[in-house]
RNA sequence: GGGGCAGUAGGGUAGCCUGGUCCAUCCUAGAGCGUUUGGGACGCUUUGACGGCAGUUCAAAUCUGCCCUGCCCCA
């Protein structure tokens, strides 16, 4: 694939920056001839492999995985009201088959509810049966009207890991969408991403849902990306689709559900958190290639660097790591940046005056530099990644706190949802939320922030001065 | 949803206003050969493009219309 030379977009100009490391450093073709459809390239595709490994350990703790069918008939489509409503404008139909109309149009899934249920309602009869927790990674698909992006808007998702879990009570439903939260600060915390999780107002809530928790991060240019949401579903769809078991009374109820879901968002915001001016940066359990290996040829001494290379290649990746020895026929320089804007965590050097001294050198993706002893390289490399990794987290922690702002008045939230998040009281009603909405540009996130950098409170809502509880106010992609 | 701008080799561009000078400029990339190599090497050879469809015209990258695709701003 293409290699350019020269800088990056600076990752102020977040949007031509994202745009672009996404081509340099191999993520995604945006070329493909369909609106809101990309490509991932091989190297995108390895860290989306490494992503979603980790979430599928996290999920199968006490998930099974799944496959649904893609399409949905119109007749099950149809049936629960306030989810058709909610998207209705975005889904794709398949009319024909060939050349024959169908006789009931089949919907590309947009998110699999109405797929899924009518199978739960049959395998479900008993208390026995639950609580049921299954969860499928599937693409999807949305006619989205707005400008779509890659990894961020897209009319096919190819990544959504959506979760539908099934109880014999509201309470137990209510814990696992707990449940579920804590497994996504658990996976994003892996991937070294600060969130902030917050309850949707009411409006903003999953269509058919009772309430929508949230999980958020802050993006480089301010703005807020949703990056994983956990429904409670009450008995909605349960009573919709006839879910019912007989308890241990022998009484028929209706079951309880949640649903909760991340997609190729969590790529974007990984990419977007971590990179610089150089391109990606990686945390070392996603990135393809943990450590690159460049040998400094110099004249006469070539077979022996390289044979010095390939032994400190074997025993790095003896210790488990994935590893690339860099022989190509270029200037050490040059090399570097390649490695630089795909993210490689760390890169080992060695030259001459290396072998002389018995050393090599370790550059992490950040720029620490060290000297490592050649026999202690394993060690030392798992020691310089390990801080490297804890390094990103306290980076991307300050990044967001830097971003996030108390603020008391319409004046003041105007201002700092320019360049972060607002934390303000508001006192949960429509009206409010539509003045502070139209005097800041930005939106109602949400309350019940969990959030260990924002302090919740009670206080006047800064639109009424009624009795307000800290809520988040941001612009949002 | 509304408005604006744009589409020329794999990537980035010049040319468009004022049609012919363009079998299309430059940088980069790809292929080949040689000299090089502790932060984007250099020389030579070579490959490769006017988004699509209609229209105007003796003549269209250039003008007009529609479509597709992308980017920016507003709701």
């Amino acid at each position: 694939m293409e290699e350019d030379t020269g800088a990056l977009p600076r990752k102020e100009d977040f949007s031509q920056w994202y745009n672009e490391v996404l081509w340099r450093a191999e993520i995604m073709d945006v070329r493909y001839p369909v609106k809101g459809l990309y490509v991932w390239y091989p190297h995108g595709f390895a860290i989306r492999k490494r992503v979603y490994g980790i979430l599928r350990g996290l999920m199968d703790r006490d998930h099974a995985e799944t496959l649904f069918p893609l399409l949905i008939p119109e007749t099950e489509f149809m049936k629960e009201a306030a989810h058709i409503k909610g998207f209705e404008d975005e889904v794709y139909w398949v009319t024909h088959g060939g050349r024959n109309e169908l006789d009931v149009p089949l919907a590309l899934r947009p998110t699999s509810e109405t797929a899924i249920y009518p199978m739960y309602s049959l395998w479900i009869r008993s208390h026995t049966d639950l609580p049921l927790k299954l969860y499928q990674i599937v693409n999807t698909f949305r006619y989205e009207t707005k400008h779509t992006r890659p990894l961020i808007r897209l009319r096919e998702i190819t990544s959504f890991k959506e979760a539908h879990t099934v109880h014999a009570t509201r309470e137990e439903a209510a814990v696992q969408v707990e449940t579920a939260l804590g497994l996504y600060r658990e996976f994003y915390d892996r991937l070294r991403v600060p969130v902030i999780i917050s309850r949707r107002p009411d409006w903003d809530k999953f269509p058919g849902a009772d309430y929508t928790m949230a999980v958020d991060t802050v993006m480089p240019d301010g703005k807020m990306l949703q990056i994983g949401t956990a429904h409670m579903l009450g008995d909605h769809f349960s009573r919709t689709y006839d879910i019912t078991f007989e308890d241990a009374n022998g009484e028929r109820r209706y079951a309880y559900q949640t649903c909760y879901g991340i997609s190729e968002r969590s790529i974007a915001a990984t990419i977007s958190v971590h990179g610089d001016d150089r391109g990606l940066v990686l945390p070392p359990e996603v990135a393809p290639i943990a450590i690159v290996i460049v040998p400094i040829i110099v004249g006469k001494r070539r077979e022996e660097v390289l044979s010095a290379a390939a032994t400190v290649e074997k025993d790095l990746r003896n210790a488990g790591f994935t590893v690339k020895l860099d022989d190509r026929d270029m200037r050490p320089g040059a090399k570097y940046y390649h490695w630089e804007m795909r993210g490689v965590p760390l890169r080992v050097e060695i030259g001459p005056r290396d072998i002389d001294a018995n050393t090599v050198v370790a550059v992490t993706r950040l720029g620490r530099k060290i000297t490592l002893d050649r026999r202690g390289v394993v060690e030392g490399v798992i020691s310089v990644l390990a801080e490297f990794g804890e390094e990103l987290s306290q980076t991307a922690r300050q990044a967001m706190a830097d971003r996030i702002a108390v603020t008391d008045t319409l004046e003041e939230t105007t201002e700092a949802v320019k360049r972060g998040v607002a934390v303000v009281h508001w006192c949960g009603s429509k009206e409010c939320a539509e003045k502070i909405e139209a005097a800041t540009d930005a939106s109602i996130l949400g309350s019940d922030i969990r959030s260990d950098l924002i302090t919740v409170s009670a206080g006047p809502c800064i639109a009424c001065g009624g009795n307000g509880t800290s809520t988040l106010v941001a612009r949002t992609y």
